[in-house]
RNA sequence: GCGGAGGGCCGGAUGGCCGCGGGGGGCAUCCCCCGAGGAAAGUCCGGACUCCCUGAAGCAACGGUGCCGGGUAACGCCCGGGCGGAGCAAUCCGACGGACAGCGCCACAGAAAAGAAACCGCCCCGUGCGCGGGGUAAGGGUGAAACGGUGGGGUAAGAGCCCACCGCGGGACUGGCAACAGGACCGGCACGGCAAGCCCCACCGGGAGCAAUGCCAAAUAGGGACCUCGCGUGCGCGUCACAGGGCCGCUUCAGCCCGAGGGGUCCGGGUUGGCAGCAAGAGCCCGCGGGCAAUCGCGGGCCGAGACGAAUGGUCAUCGAACCGGGGGCGACCCCGGGGAACAGGAUCCGGCUUACAGGCCCUCCGCGCAU
RNA sequence: GCGGGUAUGGUGUAAUGGUAGCGCCCUAGCCUUCCAAGCUAGUCGUGCGGGUUCGAUUCCCGCUACCCGCU
C-alpha cells in the first residue's frame, strides 16, 4: 500500500484544476499525472482538500473536509495510482449529509473514469 | 394557582473497533497521557509582549471619554450612590458637563421663532366718519415650541402694577468625601429649544502589530554601516572664535549629526526552509478574613490544546430532551410507537463589550386570587 | 492579523435635518396601415433594529450583505 502525502502547494491546486475532473453527488473530484520534471517521488500518491467559503461557516467547512479526509483515507490507497496528483472539493450541504458507503462507492466510480 | 422581575448554571451521556494532532517511554512491532467555547465569533474598547521614532516641558492639531465615589494592570468595563423617566410593585431604562465664551439653525403655519415686536382685537383723544395719533398684551388663532399659572385688587382698557399660593432665579446655613438634597430669607418674572450642529471646559491618548520580533542554514544580487587619514570662514595661526544646514507639527532648553574625498573592515535587503516567540497565567478550584458590593488579602491544592492546506471523524451498541401519533386517567401524570439535540470551533495571550443560541435546571423577589 | 468604503423603485444614479427627484425599463392611451421613434398619464423606493430631534435618506449606536486595500 502506497502512503499518501497532502498538497499544500496552492501551484499544485491549480494544475490539478486545470486537469480531469469528475463530479458525484457529494463532492467534485479532481486528477492528474504528474510530470517528472516536478520532482516529486513518482510512486507518491498526493491528495488535497477544499472548502470554499460556499460550503458554509467554520463548523460546516471542517466537518465536510474530515469526511473527505476519511473517505480518502478508505478509498485511495487502494485504487488510486502512484504518480498521480487528486484533489477533492466540498459541496454545500451534500458533503456532510450523504451517507459514508455512498460516499466511498462513488470515489471508486469517479477514479475508474478518470483513469480511462 | 395565575401573571411578572432579577441572578446563576447546563447545553447530549457512556462504551467497543478503525483513524487524527501534541507530549513521554521503548526506539523493532508497541504502550501511556492530554486534546475547542460560553460565546473560541464580530474586531467595538482596554492591556501584556515585541520592534520603530533624539529626549524633556509647553502649545497647536487630530481622535476619544463625559453626574459623583469606589474597584482594577487598564478601560468606553464592573459595583455602589445621586438625579430624571417607566411601572401598582419587584425592578428596569438613561451619550446624564456647559445654551450669560462665541457662531449657526428652528421648514410649513403664524402678527411675531428670540437684544423683542404687535395681525385681529380692547381702550382713550382728535375727526372732514375714509381714518389719524396714542395706550395695552387680558381674549383670538398658528405651531413641536409663543416671553410665568390660578384667584383677587386695581384700571379708560390693561399689565407682577400690587397681593396670596404655586412655579422660577439667587441663597446664609444644615446633612453628605462628592454628585446632590433640605432650606431661613431675598428678588419680582428676566433667562425658549437644539451641543448624537460647529464649539467651549475637564480628563485620556506616540506608531505598528506574533505574518511583531530574534536566531540558524542554503542559494542569489551588489546597496549600506563602522574605523582611519583629512576638511568651511575670520584673525593676533591657537586644544581660538564664528557661522550654515539637519534630527519631534511649532516654540524653548538639552543633546547629537553633516559639511571632501581616499583607504580598510563588516553587514543589510528579497526568496525558501527550520527553531524560538508558544503557553505556569492580571490562571483555575476550595477554605478563612476585610468590604453593602464590584473586589482585595492570606492559606492549601491543581496544570487544563498548541496546529501551520491547520487535529475531534467513521461505524456499532445502550440510554436519551424537545416534538409527533395512539391509549388510560376528572386532573397533575402514566404507558406504547416514531423521533434523535441550539448557536457555533482555537491560531500570541489576557480583561471587557456586543451579537447568535433548540431546550432544560436552580435560587431570590413582586402583584393578584384562594385556603389556613 | 490590521484597516477602509458602499447599500435609495426592475436597473443606473441625485437630494444644506423639512413634500424623496431624474434617465432607461414596465403598463395604458394618442400618433401610424403596422413597427420603431415621438407625445401624455401612471405603477414601483431610502438594507435591518434601536436612539437623538417637533421632524432622519441625512446625525449617533448595534447588526446584515457586498466590495476594496495593507501585512
Amino acid at each position: 500500500m502506497t502512503q499518501l502525502q497532502t498538497l499544500t502547494q496552492r501551484a499544485d491546486f491549480l494544475r490539478a484544476a486545470r486537469a480531469r475532473r469528475a463530479p458525484v453527488p457529494a463532492f467534485l473530484v479532481q486528477a492528474r499525472r504528474r510530470c517528472e520534471s516536478e520532482g516529486v517521488d513518482p510512486q507518491a500518491i498526493r491528495v488535497g482538500f477544499t472548502c470554499s467559503k460556499k460550503v458554509g461557516n467554520a463548523v460546516a467547512r471542517n466537518r465536510a473536509k474530515r469526511r473527505l479526509r476519511e473517505v480518502a483515507r478508505a478509498i485511495l490507497p487502494l485504487e488510486g495510482r502512484p504518480g498521480w496528483d487528486y484533489v477533492l472539493i466540498g459541496k454545500a450541504g451534500d458533503t456532510a449529509a450523504q451517507p459514508m458507503e455512498t460516499m466511498r462507492a462513488d470515489l471508486s466510480r469517479a477514479l475508474r473514469k478518470l483513469h480511462r
